[in-house]
DNA sequence: GCTTGACCTGGCCACCTGGCCAAGTTAGGT
DNA sequence: ACCTAACTTGGCCAGGTGGCCAGGTCAAGC
């Protein structure tokens, strides 16, 4: 009969490429609990139930690790928010949405922003690692922009000085709004922040010609 | 004969206080070319050209070392720019000027930044620190909106929800901008939304009843 | 049944970390 | 000249780090 999945460690023969897959999912776990600095391969290793001898068959060096991690998505993921955009609404309503409910995830589950900020100072270190942080810059710019776009076609706007500029403005706020709360930690500030700048952006989104 | 000041260690016998200022400069040096993680007390010695046991005869614990490098002001001084801003220009030019005298700080320094952010979250963990970011943050806040509030009169403006707020939104835009250009280090995307922000921001300047 | 190759592991290594301390050196008061 | 208290130092420690590897286990193909 076999037992349930919290067991001591049956030896379960899985595939190197699952077992990495478990080792990033413990680390992120750990980085998020106590920091990234505490991330060692052991306590990487018992977050994911392993014996630490198996972190380095999965993975050549710790670097590897670091990069699989910045490799996953850790950004907040903004599409969620779309169903809840009015086209017919006024653009500032849906921009406040918009940066509302960014920062519900972020209030969330903050440190996750932690974690992601510690890795790419960490990946800008490391010579093999300093593409990384850009590539996941812009993926998470095309995203937004994406995002953006999508919405300007549903409510026949379009925005003053492009799609793609306007996502950088957007993420420029809303990175801001995290750096500065994660610092003073004041909640209803950076909420009064975001709000400001939904009024600001509207003035930028225009009803298409 | 003194010989210069480069020498292996003649002995110098220092207060106590004078190292540890020796110490936190040192240690602010390493960081700044070595990331945080490297800046380990041996390192932080031998740059200062100490003997390690000098250390721990200066600061009881890394903690201290960190609490008082956090003391200092690692922040760009943005007061150096005013001098640069001209009352009777408008409103938009002179916040260009302020974004762009930052920025040029920023290039300037970059690392700075860096080991800024990375001792925020350092200090953040922990529970002797926590309070030091949300004073640093306040401390930069405060000298921001002093600024502010002397151009402010000097010029016949206000500002359309108050000093302080007005210098929470400008901080917030300098800091994501910053955080941004860590990630996808591309100078002139940065300019180029610092200068949007400006014009977005000047709408918030009007003349003093 | 036996071979093969992928998977798995506990134990080991050299190195580095923050912290401590006994013994030595110095400047300044008396 | 002497004493005292502050300063200085090299060496040591216990604990933790990433990385490595010899040997063991297992499922599948023949």
């Amino acid at each position: 009969m076999e037992s349930a999945g919290t067991e001591p460690s049956p030896r379960k023969n899985l595939t190197a490429e699952a077992r990495r897959e478990l080792l990033t999912q413990a680390a992120l776990r750990v980085m998020k609990r106590d920091g990234v600095a505490a991330a060692t391969t052991r306590a990487i290793c018992a977050e994911a139930g392993m014996p630490h001898g198996a972190f380095h068959y999965c993975f050549r060096s710790k670097r590897e690790l670091y990069a699989a991690l910045l490799a996953t998505d850790i950004n907040v993921d903004l599409s969620a928010v779309w169903p809840a955009v009015d086209p017919a609404a006024p653009p500032v309503d849906n921009l406040r949405t918009l940066f509302r409910a960014y920062w519900e995830a972020v209030v969330a589950d903050p440190e996750a922003q932690r974690v992601l900020t510690d890795l790419t100072g960490l990946a800008l270190r490391e010579p093999e690692l300093r593409g990384l942080p850009a590539w996941e810059h812009r993926s998470y710019l095309e995203r937004t922009a994406a995002d953006l776009e999508r919405f300007a076609e549903q409510a026949h706007v379009e925005y003053a000085h492009g799609t793609a500029e306007m996502a950088d403005l957007v993420l420029t706020v809303v990175s801001g709004a995290t750096t500065l709360w994660l610092a003073h930690g004041d909640d209803d500030a950076a909420r009064r922040t975001l709000d400001r700048y939904a009024v600001l952006l509207a003035a930028l989104v225009r009803p298409r010609p």
